[in-house]
DNA sequence: GATTGTTCTTTTATGCAACAATATACAATC
DNA sequence: GATTGTATATTGTTGCATAAAAGAACAATC
């Protein structure tokens, strides 16, 4: 605990782990976009889509250069040299950001009450060997996704939601609530490009990159369909209730094993949604989407 | 704009504000506790229901004494000098704190779109006379709201729910989706003395103190009453959206005048749903929620 | 005409030291 | 035995200087 270890964040080994980060955003907005190995990358583009400006679009497309994963030539910006796949098949950008790590680890600590509901700051700084700065970045984050809050005093105290052991079955129950329910608003509505997209990637994932997905993935994928389908009610609430509930689960989400048939059932209710969605029948939609989310839990990935 | 003008925050005039805030609170308590004049004020328990230590109420006390609704006698502690009231009737403790007013601003602002949705820390900071560390913790709070979010580079965006004109009826199709929809969870129960303390304080506001309440006052003592009921369904989920859902509110509710005949008649219903709620007639319970939530606006107050 | 390369400005993060607020423990008093 | 008074330790905040990141404007290139 001596003074002298105090910069420890700065000079990760070689390349920036920023750069690596922003990497990895533009690998996933060109998986989600569809895109293939040959396809250029835009500097502009890529920045609007990531609310960011060029500058560190930049630095992200020369890391995806060092990795293989684009090649570039002066004056001709970059292109994709290979089909964007799973992360989990991208060792290549494998720095997974240290504060990530100790993401997951106070969330499982929580999980598994080797936290107390209370702590103070000094305390979590020592215990994961953070700077004050990272620590309140991954607190703001933490609260943000509503997991904890600040105490009126010192400290900060984690949110029962996600220490009770209930917390799962009570998610469900939640989103048996709003999700239909959106769906039965008067005003909702899919527009067609959003069920073509929705569509392509639940088939994609069906017949075959399942097997290469990692749970993590498996489970963002899941919660991207449903949040894009409340979506449809036009209504803000909703999205932004769901999504909170989708963070929490995301916690469990990591503790739970993949049952991959289960899993593949699953993707197929996800398509015969989209079909009775298409033809707004919607009463039988919500329908569908309250046997939907009421099925016994399939390793909690819905 | 000289760099003389920095050390703005400090030393406001006579007493020190944190203190009035803390005087505040446990006026809040004592109130809601239903204490009266004469009661003890015993440290260790207000300290314990605020979630701080006795250091911070000791605080609080001596500027209740100082504005004369408390008295204390060495070595005796403190007791309450005047039956606590509502807010409006207490100019003692008018001390509003800075951050409120910047606070209240800048919803202001926002709401009648005087503000761009992206917005920077430096330009908020000019705007309204901010220290940094201040407007973080503003943009902390407001975050926790979910009226903001931090953009992946610089700066920060506002959420199109509040800027949005029809986000007051969006609140109003969301609530009555979930608040009816708790009632009906199997698990479902409010313990007797809950629904007591409600309808006390019910009881209170219709028989005349309504009208010696601010707008804030009454819209918030509406919020508690819809969220107590939606706790019964002991799923934490539907009290936390609830709560987001209000605390977006309140920023509307801030321009809205009172119909105080219209709001009498609401507060008459919150005592008919006590009643079905008593008598454990949920489907009736809820079917009167959802008509409660479905009537015309009452000046934004429900 | 669109895109990339380059430069310059603005904005934010970081670490530090002094300071303020809160918590805690124990003695004093009722 | 409970509560208050007081001292001390712990924890968090603030402002500042410096460093880094991001944004914006414009020239160069395709």
């Amino acid at each position: 605990m001596s003074a002298s270890d105090s910069s420890r964040q700065r000079s990760d080994k070689n390349g920036s782990e920023r750069a690596e980060h922003l990497a990895g955003l533009i690998m996933a907005l060109a998986r989600r976009e569809g895109m293939k190995a040959g396809d250029r990358l835009i500097e502009q583009r890529l920045a609007d889509a990531l609310d960011l400006s060029r500058a560190p679009i930049r630095l992200g497309l020369k890391a995806l250069e060092a990795a293989g994963l684009a090649r570039g030539e002066p004056h001709r910006g970059f292109v994709l040299a290979k089909n964007p796949t799973s992360g989990a098949a991208q060792p290549a950008l494998a720095a997974v950001r240290r504060s990530e790590q100790v993401y997951a680890t106070i969330a499982g600590d929580v999980l598994a009450s080797r936290l107390s509901a209370d702590v103070t700051e000094a305390e979590l700084m020592r215990r994961y060997s953070l700077s004050r700065a990272e620590l309140q970045r991954l607190l703001d984050r933490i609260a943000a996704e509503g997991w904890i809050a600040r105490l009126p005093g010192y400290g900060w105290r984690f949110a029962e939601t996600v220490s009770s052991p209930e917390a799962q079955a009570q998610a469900k129950a939640f989103r048996a609530v709003i999700e239909p329910a959106a769906i039965m608003q008067p005003g909702f509505a899919l527009p067609q490009e959003v069920i073509v997209r929705l569509r392509e990637r639940q088939q994609r994932v069906f017949e075959g990159e399942l097997d290469k997905m990692t749970i993590g993935e498996i489970f963002h994928s899941g919660c991207e369909f449903h949040e894009e389908i409340i979506r449809g009610a036009g209504n803000p609430f909703f999205l932004e209730a769901l999504k909170r509930v989708n963070s929490i689960r995301r916690l469990f989400a990591y503790r739970s094993f993949a049952d991959r048939d289960g899993m593949r059932r699953h993707v197929r209710e996800h398509l015969r949604l989209l079909d009775v969605l298409e033809t707004r029948r919607y009463a039988e939609a919500a329908d569908l989407m309250t046997r939907h989310l009421q099925r016994p839990l399939v390793a909690g990935v819905s």
